[in-house]
DNA sequence: TTGCTCCTCACGTCACGTGAGGTGGC
DNA sequence: TTGCTCCTCACGTCACGTGAGGTGGC
Protein backbone atom coordinates (compact mmCIF):
# COMPACT_ATOMS: atom_id res chain seq x y z
CA UNK A 1 0.00 0.00 0.00
CA UNK A 2 3.14 2.18 0.18
CA UNK A 3 5.59 3.05 -2.60
CA UNK A 4 9.31 2.58 -1.99
CA UNK A 5 9.79 6.33 -1.58
CA UNK A 6 6.97 6.63 0.95
CA UNK A 7 8.27 3.68 2.93
CA UNK A 8 11.80 5.11 2.86
CA UNK A 9 10.64 8.51 4.16
CA UNK A 10 8.47 6.88 6.83
CA UNK A 11 11.30 4.71 8.21
CA UNK A 12 14.00 7.34 7.60
CA UNK A 13 16.24 5.54 5.11
CA UNK A 14 17.07 6.01 1.41
CA UNK A 15 15.29 4.08 -1.35
CA UNK A 16 18.70 2.65 -2.24
CA UNK A 17 19.00 1.19 1.26
CA UNK A 18 15.68 -0.63 0.83
CA UNK A 19 16.73 -2.00 -2.58
CA UNK A 20 20.02 -3.19 -1.08
CA UNK A 21 18.08 -4.99 1.67
CA UNK A 22 16.07 -6.74 -1.04
CA UNK A 23 19.22 -7.74 -2.95
CA UNK A 24 20.83 -9.10 0.21
CA UNK A 25 17.71 -11.03 1.12
CA UNK A 26 17.01 -9.16 4.37
CA UNK A 27 13.61 -7.91 3.30
CA UNK A 28 11.52 -9.96 0.85
CA UNK A 29 10.63 -8.29 -2.44
CA UNK A 30 7.02 -7.05 -2.21
CA UNK A 31 4.38 -7.27 -4.91
CA UNK A 32 4.70 -5.09 -8.00
CA UNK A 33 1.84 -3.08 -9.50
CA UNK A 34 1.08 -3.12 -13.26
CA UNK A 35 3.88 -0.65 -13.97
CA UNK A 36 6.46 -2.68 -12.04
CA UNK A 37 6.52 -0.41 -8.97
CA UNK A 38 7.06 -2.09 -5.60
CA UNK A 39 4.04 -1.97 -3.23
CA UNK A 40 4.66 -2.33 0.49
CA UNK A 41 2.33 -3.25 3.37
CA UNK A 42 2.35 -2.50 7.10
CA UNK A 43 4.08 -5.85 7.64
CA UNK A 44 6.92 -4.79 5.35
CA UNK A 45 7.21 -1.52 7.25
CA UNK A 46 7.40 -3.38 10.57
CA UNK A 47 10.06 -5.73 9.16
CA UNK A 48 12.09 -2.84 7.77
CA UNK A 49 12.02 -1.04 11.12
CA UNK A 50 13.36 -4.17 12.82
CA UNK A 51 16.14 -4.54 10.25
CA UNK A 52 17.02 -0.87 10.55
CA UNK A 53 17.19 -1.05 14.33
CA UNK A 54 19.66 -3.92 14.10
CA UNK A 55 21.69 -2.23 11.35
CA UNK A 56 21.88 1.02 13.33
CA UNK A 57 23.05 -1.02 16.31
CA UNK A 58 26.04 -1.95 14.15
CA UNK A 59 25.00 -5.52 13.27
CA UNK A 60 26.49 -6.53 9.88
CA UNK A 61 23.75 -7.05 7.29
CA UNK A 62 24.89 -10.65 6.69
CA UNK A 63 24.25 -11.40 10.36
CA UNK A 64 20.88 -9.65 10.26
CA UNK A 65 19.86 -12.08 7.53
CA UNK A 66 20.96 -15.19 9.44
CA UNK A 67 19.13 -13.81 12.48
CA UNK A 68 15.84 -14.03 10.57
CA UNK A 69 16.23 -17.83 10.56
CA UNK A 70 17.28 -18.04 14.23
CA UNK A 71 15.14 -19.55 17.01
CA UNK A 72 13.52 -17.25 19.57
CA UNK A 73 16.17 -18.29 22.08
CA UNK A 74 19.12 -17.63 19.77
CA UNK A 75 17.51 -14.34 18.83
CA UNK A 76 17.19 -13.23 22.43
CA UNK A 77 20.79 -14.24 23.22
CA UNK A 78 22.11 -12.37 20.18
CA UNK A 79 20.09 -9.30 21.06
CA UNK A 80 21.61 -9.15 24.54
CA UNK A 81 25.11 -9.45 22.99
CA UNK A 82 24.29 -6.59 20.66
CA UNK A 83 22.95 -4.64 23.62
CA UNK A 84 26.24 -5.06 25.51
CA UNK A 85 28.12 -4.12 22.39
CA UNK A 86 26.07 -0.95 22.09
CA UNK A 87 26.78 -0.03 25.71
CA UNK A 88 30.52 -0.49 25.05
CA UNK A 89 30.31 1.64 21.90
CA UNK A 90 28.48 4.42 23.73
CA UNK A 91 31.17 4.35 26.44
CA UNK A 92 33.93 4.52 23.83
CA UNK A 93 32.25 7.48 22.15
CA UNK A 94 32.10 9.23 25.51
CA UNK A 95 35.81 8.56 26.05
CA UNK A 96 36.47 9.95 22.58
CA UNK A 97 34.41 13.01 23.46
CA UNK A 98 36.50 13.63 26.58
CA UNK A 99 39.73 13.23 24.62
CA UNK A 100 38.34 15.63 22.04
CA UNK A 101 37.72 18.22 24.75
CA UNK A 102 41.29 17.76 26.03
CA UNK A 103 42.42 18.28 22.44
CA UNK A 104 40.44 21.53 22.24
CA UNK A 105 42.20 22.93 25.34
CA UNK A 106 45.59 21.75 24.04
CA UNK A 107 45.98 18.87 26.46
CA UNK A 108 46.95 15.73 24.61
CA UNK A 109 47.71 12.92 26.99
CA UNK A 110 50.50 10.80 25.54
CA UNK A 111 51.37 8.93 28.72
CA UNK A 112 49.70 8.07 32.06
CA UNK A 113 48.81 11.09 34.18
CA UNK A 114 51.57 10.47 36.77
CA UNK A 115 54.23 10.28 34.03
CA UNK A 116 52.95 13.50 32.49
CA UNK A 117 53.12 15.14 35.95
CA UNK A 118 56.68 13.85 36.39
CA UNK A 119 57.68 15.34 33.03
CA UNK A 120 56.16 18.68 34.03
CA UNK A 121 58.08 18.48 37.34
CA UNK A 122 61.37 18.15 35.44
CA UNK A 123 60.87 21.63 34.02
CA UNK A 124 60.50 23.15 37.49
CA UNK A 125 63.66 21.33 38.62
CA UNK A 126 65.55 23.24 35.91
CA UNK A 127 65.95 20.56 33.22
CA UNK A 128 66.21 21.73 29.60
CA UNK A 129 63.48 21.23 27.00
CA UNK A 130 65.87 18.96 25.16
CA UNK A 131 66.19 16.71 28.21
CA UNK A 132 62.45 16.63 28.81
CA UNK A 133 61.94 15.71 25.15
CA UNK A 134 64.37 12.84 25.54
CA UNK A 135 62.62 11.67 28.69
CA UNK A 136 59.24 11.81 26.92
CA UNK A 137 60.60 9.67 24.08
CA UNK A 138 62.12 7.27 26.59
CA UNK A 139 58.91 6.70 28.54
CA UNK A 140 56.81 6.52 25.42
CA UNK A 141 59.10 3.78 24.14
CA UNK A 142 59.00 1.93 27.46
CA UNK A 143 55.19 2.07 27.66
CA UNK A 144 54.86 1.12 23.97
CA UNK A 145 57.15 -1.92 24.17
CA UNK A 146 56.88 -3.11 27.79
CA UNK A 147 53.48 -1.97 29.12
CA UNK A 148 53.59 -4.53 31.97
CA UNK A 149 56.99 -3.48 33.34
CA UNK A 150 56.60 0.23 32.58
CA UNK A 151 54.78 1.25 35.77
CA UNK A 152 57.40 -0.36 38.08
CA UNK A 153 60.29 1.17 36.16
CA UNK A 154 58.63 4.54 36.34
CA UNK A 155 58.18 4.25 40.12
CA UNK A 156 61.93 3.70 40.50
CA UNK A 157 62.86 6.64 38.28
CA UNK A 158 60.32 8.80 40.11
CA UNK A 159 62.01 7.99 43.46
CA UNK A 160 65.42 8.77 41.99
CA UNK A 161 64.14 12.25 41.11
CA UNK A 162 62.86 12.76 44.67
CA UNK A 163 66.50 12.55 45.91
CA UNK A 164 68.08 16.02 45.47
CA UNK A 165 71.60 14.61 45.26
CA UNK A 166 70.77 12.11 42.51
CA UNK A 167 68.69 14.74 40.74
CA UNK A 168 71.76 16.98 40.71
CA UNK A 169 73.71 14.39 38.74
CA UNK A 170 71.02 14.34 36.05
CA UNK A 171 71.01 18.15 35.96
CA UNK A 172 74.76 18.17 35.42
CA UNK A 173 74.39 15.51 32.72
CA UNK A 174 71.82 17.72 31.01
CA UNK A 175 74.08 20.81 31.21
CA UNK A 176 77.11 18.87 29.95
CA UNK A 177 75.50 18.85 26.46
CA UNK A 178 77.38 21.94 25.27
CA UNK A 179 80.79 21.25 26.87
CA UNK A 180 83.81 20.38 24.75
CA UNK A 181 84.53 16.62 24.76
CA UNK A 182 87.89 17.45 26.35
CA UNK A 183 86.41 19.45 29.23
CA UNK A 184 87.94 18.33 32.58
CA UNK A 185 84.51 18.41 34.25
CA UNK A 186 83.41 15.38 32.23
CA UNK A 187 85.63 12.76 33.93
CA UNK A 188 84.56 14.12 37.34
CA UNK A 189 80.88 13.82 36.42
CA UNK A 190 81.47 10.30 35.06
CA UNK A 191 82.97 9.24 38.40
CA UNK A 192 80.00 10.65 40.32
CA UNK A 193 77.64 8.78 38.04
CA UNK A 194 79.48 5.50 38.54
CA UNK A 195 79.56 5.96 42.31
CA UNK A 196 75.85 6.71 42.68
CA UNK A 197 74.88 4.00 40.20
CA UNK A 198 76.81 1.42 42.24
CA UNK A 199 75.19 2.65 45.45
CA UNK A 200 71.70 2.28 44.08
CA UNK A 201 71.90 -0.70 41.73
CA UNK A 202 75.02 -2.64 42.81
CA UNK A 203 77.28 -3.73 39.99
CA UNK A 204 74.60 -3.81 37.32
CA UNK A 205 75.62 -1.60 34.39
CA UNK A 206 72.61 0.71 34.44
CA UNK A 207 73.20 4.20 33.13
CA UNK A 208 71.04 7.14 34.20
CA UNK A 209 67.97 7.58 32.02
CA UNK A 210 68.02 3.93 31.09
CA UNK A 211 65.47 1.59 32.54
CA UNK A 212 64.20 -1.41 30.57
CA UNK A 213 66.46 -4.45 30.40
CA UNK A 214 66.23 -5.00 26.65
CA UNK A 215 67.47 -3.15 23.60
CA UNK A 216 65.84 0.08 24.65
CA UNK A 217 68.70 1.54 26.73
CA UNK A 218 71.15 1.03 23.86
CA UNK A 219 68.72 2.62 21.43
CA UNK A 220 68.19 5.67 23.62
CA UNK A 221 71.89 5.93 24.43
CA UNK A 222 72.71 5.93 20.70
CA UNK A 223 70.31 8.80 20.20
CA UNK A 224 71.72 10.66 23.20
CA UNK A 225 75.32 10.18 22.06
CA UNK A 226 74.49 11.38 18.57
CA UNK A 227 73.16 14.66 20.02
CA UNK A 228 76.36 15.88 21.68
CA UNK A 229 80.07 15.01 21.51
CA UNK A 230 80.32 15.74 25.26
CA UNK A 231 77.54 13.25 26.02
CA UNK A 232 79.24 10.67 23.85
CA UNK A 233 82.53 11.20 25.74
CA UNK A 234 80.64 10.92 29.05
CA UNK A 235 79.11 7.63 27.96
CA UNK A 236 82.54 6.23 27.04
CA UNK A 237 84.06 7.32 30.36
CA UNK A 238 81.23 5.82 32.42
CA UNK A 239 81.31 2.52 30.49
CA UNK A 240 85.07 2.21 30.86
CA UNK A 241 85.00 2.91 34.58
CA UNK A 242 82.11 0.52 35.25
CA UNK A 243 83.66 -2.42 33.40
CA UNK A 244 87.22 -1.73 34.64
CA UNK A 245 86.20 -1.98 38.31
CA UNK A 246 83.89 -4.98 37.87
CA UNK B 1 62.36 5.51 17.97
CA UNK B 2 59.31 3.23 17.44
CA UNK B 3 58.62 0.78 14.62
CA UNK B 4 55.27 0.93 12.84
CA UNK B 5 54.06 -2.16 14.69
CA UNK B 6 55.03 -0.77 18.11
CA UNK B 7 53.36 2.54 17.36
CA UNK B 8 50.24 0.74 16.13
CA UNK B 9 49.97 -1.37 19.29
CA UNK B 10 50.64 1.64 21.50
CA UNK B 11 47.89 3.77 19.93
CA UNK B 12 45.57 0.80 19.32
CA UNK B 13 45.28 0.83 15.52
CA UNK B 14 46.47 -1.50 12.74
CA UNK B 15 49.70 -0.91 10.82
CA UNK B 16 47.56 -0.61 7.70
CA UNK B 17 45.69 2.30 9.28
CA UNK B 18 48.97 4.14 9.88
CA UNK B 19 50.11 3.53 6.28
CA UNK B 20 46.75 4.81 5.00
CA UNK B 21 47.18 7.97 7.07
CA UNK B 22 50.58 8.44 5.41
CA UNK B 23 49.12 7.93 1.93
CA UNK B 24 46.31 10.40 2.61
CA UNK B 25 48.74 12.97 3.98
CA UNK B 26 47.32 13.04 7.51
CA UNK B 27 50.52 11.92 9.19
CA UNK B 28 53.88 12.82 7.59
CA UNK B 29 56.09 9.90 6.59
CA UNK B 30 58.78 9.46 9.28
CA UNK B 31 62.46 8.74 8.69
CA UNK B 32 63.48 5.32 7.44
CA UNK B 33 66.35 3.26 8.88
CA UNK B 34 69.01 1.59 6.65
CA UNK B 35 66.65 -1.28 5.84
CA UNK B 36 63.80 0.98 4.84
CA UNK B 37 61.76 0.55 8.04
CA UNK B 38 59.79 3.54 9.27
CA UNK B 39 61.03 5.02 12.58
CA UNK B 40 58.59 7.07 14.67
CA UNK B 41 59.16 9.62 17.45
CA UNK B 42 57.07 10.77 20.40
CA UNK B 43 55.85 13.67 18.25
CA UNK B 44 54.54 11.23 15.67
CA UNK B 45 52.76 9.28 18.41
CA UNK B 46 51.15 12.48 19.71
CA UNK B 47 50.05 13.40 16.18
CA UNK B 48 48.62 9.95 15.55
CA UNK B 49 46.64 10.04 18.79
CA UNK B 50 45.11 13.39 17.74
CA UNK B 51 44.21 12.04 14.30
CA UNK B 52 42.74 8.88 15.81
CA UNK B 53 40.63 10.85 18.27
CA UNK B 54 39.15 12.85 15.40
CA UNK B 55 38.64 9.76 13.23
CA UNK B 56 36.93 7.90 16.08
CA UNK B 57 34.70 10.92 16.55
CA UNK B 58 33.48 10.26 13.01
CA UNK B 59 35.37 13.04 11.22
CA UNK B 60 36.08 12.04 7.58
CA UNK B 61 39.82 11.65 6.98
CA UNK B 62 39.74 14.27 4.22
CA UNK B 63 38.45 16.80 6.76
CA UNK B 64 41.05 15.75 9.32
CA UNK B 65 43.72 16.66 6.77
CA UNK B 66 42.28 20.11 6.02
CA UNK B 67 41.99 20.67 9.77
CA UNK B 68 45.79 20.43 10.08
CA UNK B 69 46.03 23.62 8.03
CA UNK B 70 43.26 25.46 9.92
CA UNK B 71 43.81 28.41 12.25
CA UNK B 72 43.44 27.92 16.01
CA UNK B 73 40.06 29.65 15.82
CA UNK B 74 38.71 27.52 12.98
CA UNK B 75 40.06 24.47 14.78
CA UNK B 76 38.24 25.31 18.00
CA UNK B 77 34.98 26.01 16.16
CA UNK B 78 35.19 22.74 14.25
CA UNK B 79 35.94 20.82 17.44
CA UNK B 80 32.82 22.14 19.11
CA UNK B 81 30.76 21.13 16.05
CA UNK B 82 32.23 17.65 16.24
CA UNK B 83 31.48 17.61 19.96
CA UNK B 84 27.81 18.39 19.33
CA UNK B 85 27.73 15.79 16.62
CA UNK B 86 29.14 13.22 19.03
CA UNK B 87 26.49 14.07 21.61
CA UNK B 88 23.80 13.59 18.96
CA UNK B 89 25.30 10.27 17.89
CA UNK B 90 25.44 9.03 21.47
CA UNK B 91 21.78 9.98 21.90
CA UNK B 92 20.84 8.15 18.70
CA UNK B 93 22.69 5.05 19.85
CA UNK B 94 20.76 5.19 23.12
CA UNK B 95 17.48 5.45 21.20
CA UNK B 96 18.55 2.47 19.10
CA UNK B 97 19.34 0.57 22.29
CA UNK B 98 15.85 1.24 23.66
CA UNK B 99 14.26 0.13 20.39
CA UNK B 100 16.42 -2.97 20.50
CA UNK B 101 15.12 -3.80 23.96
CA UNK B 102 11.54 -3.33 22.76
CA UNK B 103 12.40 -5.68 19.93
CA UNK B 104 13.66 -8.28 22.42
CA UNK B 105 10.37 -8.23 24.30
CA UNK B 106 8.39 -8.38 21.06
CA UNK B 107 7.22 -4.79 21.13
CA UNK B 108 7.82 -3.13 17.80
CA UNK B 109 6.34 0.30 17.64
CA UNK B 110 5.10 0.99 14.15
CA UNK B 111 2.94 3.99 14.99
CA UNK B 112 2.67 6.61 17.77
CA UNK B 113 1.82 5.15 21.19
CA UNK B 114 -1.77 6.52 21.20
CA UNK B 115 -2.49 4.97 17.80
CA UNK B 116 -1.08 1.63 18.98
CA UNK B 117 -3.32 1.87 22.07
CA UNK B 118 -6.32 2.63 19.85
CA UNK B 119 -5.59 -0.41 17.69
CA UNK B 120 -5.34 -2.58 20.81
CA UNK B 121 -8.68 -1.13 21.99
CA UNK B 122 -10.35 -2.26 18.76
CA UNK B 123 -9.69 -5.87 19.72
CA UNK B 124 -11.48 -5.47 23.05
CA UNK B 125 -14.44 -3.83 21.26
CA UNK B 126 -14.83 -7.06 19.27
CA UNK B 127 -13.32 -6.08 15.91
CA UNK B 128 -11.80 -8.87 13.82
CA UNK B 129 -8.05 -9.27 13.24
CA UNK B 130 -8.72 -8.55 9.58
CA UNK B 131 -10.28 -5.21 10.45
CA UNK B 132 -7.47 -4.30 12.83
CA UNK B 133 -4.94 -5.18 10.11
CA UNK B 134 -6.75 -2.87 7.71
CA UNK B 135 -6.79 -0.08 10.29
CA UNK B 136 -3.07 -0.56 10.91
CA UNK B 137 -2.36 -0.27 7.18
CA UNK B 138 -4.60 2.77 6.96
CA UNK B 139 -2.89 4.69 9.77
CA UNK B 140 0.54 3.64 8.62
CA UNK B 141 -0.27 5.07 5.20
CA UNK B 142 -1.66 8.27 6.67
CA UNK B 143 1.37 8.83 8.91
CA UNK B 144 3.74 7.93 6.04
CA UNK B 145 2.19 10.30 3.52
CA UNK B 146 0.66 13.12 5.61
CA UNK B 147 2.60 13.29 8.89
CA UNK B 148 1.38 16.87 9.58
CA UNK B 149 -2.35 16.08 9.24
CA UNK B 150 -2.19 12.58 10.70
CA UNK B 151 -2.51 13.50 14.38
CA UNK B 152 -5.68 15.60 13.82
CA UNK B 153 -7.29 12.92 11.67
CA UNK B 154 -6.50 10.35 14.30
CA UNK B 155 -8.10 12.48 17.04
CA UNK B 156 -11.35 12.56 15.02
CA UNK B 157 -11.39 8.81 14.43
CA UNK B 158 -10.56 8.20 18.08
CA UNK B 159 -13.64 10.26 19.13
CA UNK B 160 -15.82 8.36 16.68
CA UNK B 161 -14.83 5.13 18.40
CA UNK B 162 -15.73 6.60 21.81
CA UNK B 163 -19.37 6.84 20.64
CA UNK B 164 -20.99 3.39 21.17
CA UNK B 165 -23.60 3.97 18.43
CA UNK B 166 -21.03 4.92 15.77
CA UNK B 167 -18.78 2.11 16.92
CA UNK B 168 -21.64 -0.28 16.33
CA UNK B 169 -21.81 0.71 12.66
CA UNK B 170 -18.14 -0.14 12.20
CA UNK B 171 -18.65 -3.46 13.97
CA UNK B 172 -21.50 -4.30 11.59
CA UNK B 173 -19.34 -3.24 8.65
CA UNK B 174 -16.60 -5.59 9.88
CA UNK B 175 -19.06 -8.50 10.29
CA UNK B 176 -20.62 -7.90 6.86
CA UNK B 177 -17.42 -9.28 5.28
CA UNK B 178 -18.83 -12.82 4.95
CA UNK B 179 -22.40 -11.95 3.90
CA UNK B 180 -23.65 -12.69 0.41
CA UNK B 181 -23.70 -9.54 -1.80
CA UNK B 182 -27.48 -10.00 -2.08
CA UNK B 183 -28.09 -10.13 1.67
CA UNK B 184 -30.98 -7.80 2.63
CA UNK B 185 -29.02 -6.55 5.68
CA UNK B 186 -26.56 -4.74 3.40
CA UNK B 187 -28.95 -1.98 2.14
CA UNK B 188 -30.06 -1.36 5.74
CA UNK B 189 -26.47 -1.00 6.93
CA UNK B 190 -25.74 1.31 3.98
CA UNK B 191 -28.60 3.60 5.02
CA UNK B 192 -27.37 3.75 8.62
CA UNK B 193 -23.90 4.62 7.40
CA UNK B 194 -25.18 7.44 5.20
CA UNK B 195 -27.38 8.83 8.00
CA UNK B 196 -24.58 8.91 10.59
CA UNK B 197 -22.03 10.22 8.09
CA UNK B 198 -24.35 13.13 7.24
CA UNK B 199 -24.91 13.86 10.95
CA UNK B 200 -21.18 14.05 11.66
CA UNK B 201 -19.66 15.50 8.48
CA UNK B 202 -22.59 17.17 6.66
CA UNK B 203 -22.81 16.45 2.94
CA UNK B 204 -19.10 15.68 2.46
CA UNK B 205 -18.69 12.23 0.92
CA UNK B 206 -16.55 10.71 3.67
CA UNK B 207 -16.86 6.98 4.13
CA UNK B 208 -16.12 5.27 7.45
CA UNK B 209 -12.51 4.32 7.82
CA UNK B 210 -11.45 7.00 5.38
CA UNK B 211 -9.76 10.07 6.65
CA UNK B 212 -7.19 11.89 4.53
CA UNK B 213 -8.49 14.14 1.77
CA UNK B 214 -6.22 12.87 -1.01
CA UNK B 215 -5.92 9.62 -2.92
CA UNK B 216 -5.59 7.54 0.22
CA UNK B 217 -9.33 6.83 0.84
CA UNK B 218 -9.72 5.54 -2.71
CA UNK B 219 -6.66 3.37 -2.35
CA UNK B 220 -7.82 1.84 0.92
CA UNK B 221 -11.38 1.47 -0.38
CA UNK B 222 -10.07 -0.44 -3.40
CA UNK B 223 -8.22 -2.82 -1.09
CA UNK B 224 -11.28 -3.19 1.13
CA UNK B 225 -13.59 -3.88 -1.82
CA UNK B 226 -11.21 -6.47 -3.21
CA UNK B 227 -11.39 -8.40 0.06
CA UNK B 228 -15.12 -9.15 0.08
CA UNK B 229 -17.99 -9.02 -2.44
CA UNK B 230 -20.31 -7.91 0.39
CA UNK B 231 -18.03 -4.98 1.20
CA UNK B 232 -17.91 -4.04 -2.45
CA UNK B 233 -21.71 -4.08 -2.62
CA UNK B 234 -21.88 -1.98 0.56
CA UNK B 235 -19.54 0.58 -0.97
CA UNK B 236 -21.68 0.82 -4.11
CA UNK B 237 -24.88 1.25 -2.06
CA UNK B 238 -23.39 3.97 0.13
CA UNK B 239 -21.94 5.89 -2.82
CA UNK B 240 -25.25 5.76 -4.72
CA UNK B 241 -27.30 6.96 -1.75
CA UNK B 242 -24.86 9.76 -0.88
CA UNK B 243 -24.79 11.17 -4.44
CA UNK B 244 -28.52 10.62 -5.12
CA UNK B 245 -29.63 12.73 -2.15
CA UNK B 246 -27.06 15.52 -2.70
C1' DT C 1 68.22 -21.22 10.89
C1' DT C 2 63.50 -19.91 12.12
C1' DG C 3 59.72 -17.10 13.29
C1' DC C 4 58.41 -12.44 13.48
C1' DT C 5 58.24 -7.85 11.45
C1' DC C 6 58.63 -4.94 7.80
C1' DC C 7 58.21 -3.43 2.73
C1' DT C 8 55.13 -2.40 -1.57
C1' DC C 9 51.57 -3.21 -4.75
C1' DA C 10 46.97 -4.87 -5.80
C1' DC C 11 42.65 -6.46 -5.04
C1' DG C 12 38.61 -7.23 -1.72
C1' DT C 13 34.88 -5.60 1.36
C1' DC C 14 31.07 -3.33 3.59
C1' DA C 15 27.07 -0.36 3.09
C1' DC C 16 25.55 2.19 0.63
C1' DG C 17 25.77 6.93 -2.96
C1' DT C 18 25.52 8.55 -7.57
C1' DG C 19 24.64 8.97 -12.11
C1' DA C 20 22.81 6.98 -16.77
C1' DG C 21 19.15 6.09 -19.52
C1' DG C 22 14.53 5.06 -19.65
C1' DT C 23 9.39 4.70 -18.22
C1' DG C 24 5.11 5.58 -15.38
C1' DG C 25 1.75 8.57 -12.52
C1' DC C 26 -0.81 13.13 -11.52
C1' DT D 1 2.53 18.65 -20.82
C1' DT D 2 5.66 18.87 -16.87
C1' DG D 3 7.87 17.63 -12.74
C1' DC D 4 8.25 13.91 -9.67
C1' DT D 5 8.85 9.01 -8.77
C1' DC D 6 10.06 4.70 -10.11
C1' DC D 7 12.89 1.05 -12.69
C1' DT D 8 17.59 -1.41 -13.58
C1' DC D 9 22.39 -1.68 -14.31
C1' DA D 10 27.01 -0.03 -13.43
C1' DC D 11 30.44 2.35 -11.37
C1' DG D 12 32.16 5.23 -7.26
C1' DT D 13 33.41 5.88 -2.35
C1' DC D 14 35.06 5.54 2.33
C1' DA D 15 38.23 3.35 5.53
C1' DC D 16 40.40 0.16 5.83
C1' DG D 17 41.40 -5.68 5.51
C1' DT D 18 43.79 -9.26 3.19
C1' DG D 19 46.87 -11.68 0.69
C1' DA D 20 51.16 -11.95 -2.54
C1' DG D 21 55.79 -11.98 -2.94
C1' DG D 22 59.85 -10.49 -1.07
C1' DT D 23 63.47 -8.76 2.50
C1' DG D 24 65.39 -7.56 7.19
C1' DG D 25 66.21 -8.35 12.39
C1' DC D 26 67.12 -11.49 16.56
Amino acid sequence: VLSIGQLARYVGVSTKTIRVYHDKGLLPEPHRDRSGYRRYTAQDAAELIKIRTLAEAGVPLARVRTLRAATADEFRTTLSEIDNDLTARIDRLRTTQHRLRDLATGKTRLLPADVERYLDQLRSYGFSSRWIGLQTDLWLLVYATHPEAAADLFQDQSHVMDDPELRDIFLDYDRAHDLAPTDPRLPKLASRIVRETRRRYGTVDQLPGQAAGSAIPALIQDTVNAMSPAWQRLDTLVRTELTRND
